[in-house]
DNA sequence: GACTAATCGAGACGGTACGTCTTGTCTTCGT
DNA sequence: ACGAAGACAAGACGTACCGTCTCGATTAGTC
């Protein structure tokens, strides 16, 4: 027989609320300044609702992250039949948040939470169409033969985001032709005539 | 006439003692416990001497890293002639890095700090014997024929040490062998046969 | 016809247990870091049936004390036909209190408790052996002639009670002969020859 | 030679700006609705700068009571050369306080916070003319022998204040001519003929 | 027996206040 | 003039309780 409990259920207009205004004011104030005291506020809700439900201001923030409340929209990747071009646009549009106003900000944000919190890091990674997606992606192109069959798939997918990490953290505007340039690079075309 | 200059001159040891302050409790606490009080203290200054001479706890550490005080080693790349020999070396450190104990904290307090302080950003890539040292290796490759003379040098190197990035972020452990697949997807003879 | 009540009825074992728990935690922490939360699971009750039984921790309080669960012993005043030895006796058994391990924290709880609360206030002078008990003692006392027809008997007790309030209040300890001297006191063989 | 001390002095205008807020809201709120975090705000002081001079709300509240901020006026007892007018004088103006409206909380709110503090139970006694005061009184009766040389002078002093807490404990209003007959209760004139 | 209430335990809720910690500025004094 | 020491206003932290409300389960009468 399941166990039986007893008290009052989790509210879920409170749970909604709280998610609201953490990605509310993530979004305004970036993670480190992201105070808990301002979030319970915003949500009308007291403090210790916050607490009872996520552990830290890093779990919070995390969960946001996975209902996709953070990013303006998804980075999945699509599947034209065309490897090269699916990761260029893919690319492309990371790169077009770091170049919209607040992007960087939000983007560095993110990487700081994921410094903080490890589910925040496992899930920034998929959060951005990471391994996952990519992987499937990748395997797809070796089943149709556009990458060989020994091809390191995750370690690609890595450093493909790896280097949208590293233009956010470094400050390099992105250029015209950056995300193809990128992508030639892990795919390899760059190696010389054997 | 030149403007003479009165008063005491900024003292070196105080200098010396607030930077060696900084690394030993970075290395202690990461970079967000990491109180501009307690370095005070440590270095037996008043923090008034910290705040004359460095506007923000983003700016001391990045001073830090800039003497390579907070990382154990120097991650030069060093030149032996084989371009991916070279890389996998250059890689591993990196990684042996992260499988250290509190290294991978290590990392991840400096992009934390990176995403705070754009200053730390930049010389954080310098460090890990980022671009310049790359492109640098990378171009030398080129000039020995290892690599084509179009291949995009300054991608190949933010995907190298991005991917290391999101190793530290996403706490996957480092794997026999990872260094070696990572370079392999780079360089790209993952390339299917044409 | 009397509206006939239907459903269960008010749990006897609960208001014992809320009752025990109130007074060991009195015991043990003092009115003020008295809490309510505790007290319903030290008594493993809701806290709502709590609530539902006392407006506030006052009238809990008040209620203990009203049964003789808060203070170890009675005092009431006895006669055995010599009003001052009758006093000083009463008296002396307040101040033994005193005297006690804890036994001071408890007193000046009672009287925080008093503070706050109408009711406790009230009680604690009953409980105390408090006025009826000592005007009806020196009532007695006037019919044997012991002492004046015109004797402010209120006003006696009052400053009775109140000399050992002083004494919990301002931590002064209890000497001997200090029982005898204050009845003295009140009893008027102060007054000099007229 | 003295310990030299360094750094920044106390500030004196905080100090006095706590104090003033700290009577200001006794006043209006009682001892137990006395919070440290509106004493702050009020003050428009850091809540540290309280704590740092001050370990409770109770050593606050004593500094108030010493600086004679929380009782409207002084309770000195005054020699007219007659003791019992003297005493009927002083009393009467302590329970001319529980008459004024709020005086009656006044004193409980000081009452409570005697029992949570030793320093404002021992300055209460003093504040309302406490023992000092009432000993050098009585002590001057004894020299014009309106009182007998054997007389307790402390015990009666305890009475009188006492007499006075228990009135606002038990809140029965004071009735004119009661001064009156507590004075002559303790000063001993209901000793029965001898 | 079924229905109807009231009570029970448990515990989530919006809040208030706590006492600690850190930030960056300001002040004082010793060198 | 500079440096150490450290006080200051501000405000976030995470915890403890408050008193209310909500949940199912249980317990008594009434029908």
């Amino acid at each position: 027989m399941a166990e039986r409990r007893r008290g009052a259920v989790r509210s879920e207009s409170a749970r909604r609320a709280i998610l609201g205004a953490t990605a509310r004011l993530f979004a305004q104030a970036g993670y480190d300044h992201l105070a808990m005291e301002r979030i319970a506020a915003e949500a009308g809700v007291g403090k210790q609702t916050i607490y009872r439900w996520w552990p830290s201001k890093g779990e919070l923030v995390a969960e946001c992250l996975l209902e996709g409340m953070l990013l303006p929209q998804r980075f999945a990747l699509i599947d034209t039949g065309d490897i090269r071009a699916d990761l260029v646009d893919w690319i492309q549009r990371l790169f077009d948040i770091l170049g919209e106003p607040g992007g960087e900000g939000l983007m560095r944000s993110l990487i700081a939470a994921a410094t903080e919190n490890a589910d925040v890091g496992r899930r920034l990674r998929e959060s951005l169409g990471g391994t996952s997606s990519v992987t499937v992606r990748l395997a797809s192109a070796v089943a149709s033969s556009q990458l060989r069959a020994d091809a390191p798939l995750q370690e690609m997918g890595e450093a493909l985001i790896g280097a949208v990490l590293v233009r956010a953290l470094s400050r390099v505007p992105v250029a015209e032709g950056d995300a193809a340039r990128l992508v030639d690079a892990v795919l390899g075309n760059s190696v010389g005539a054997s």
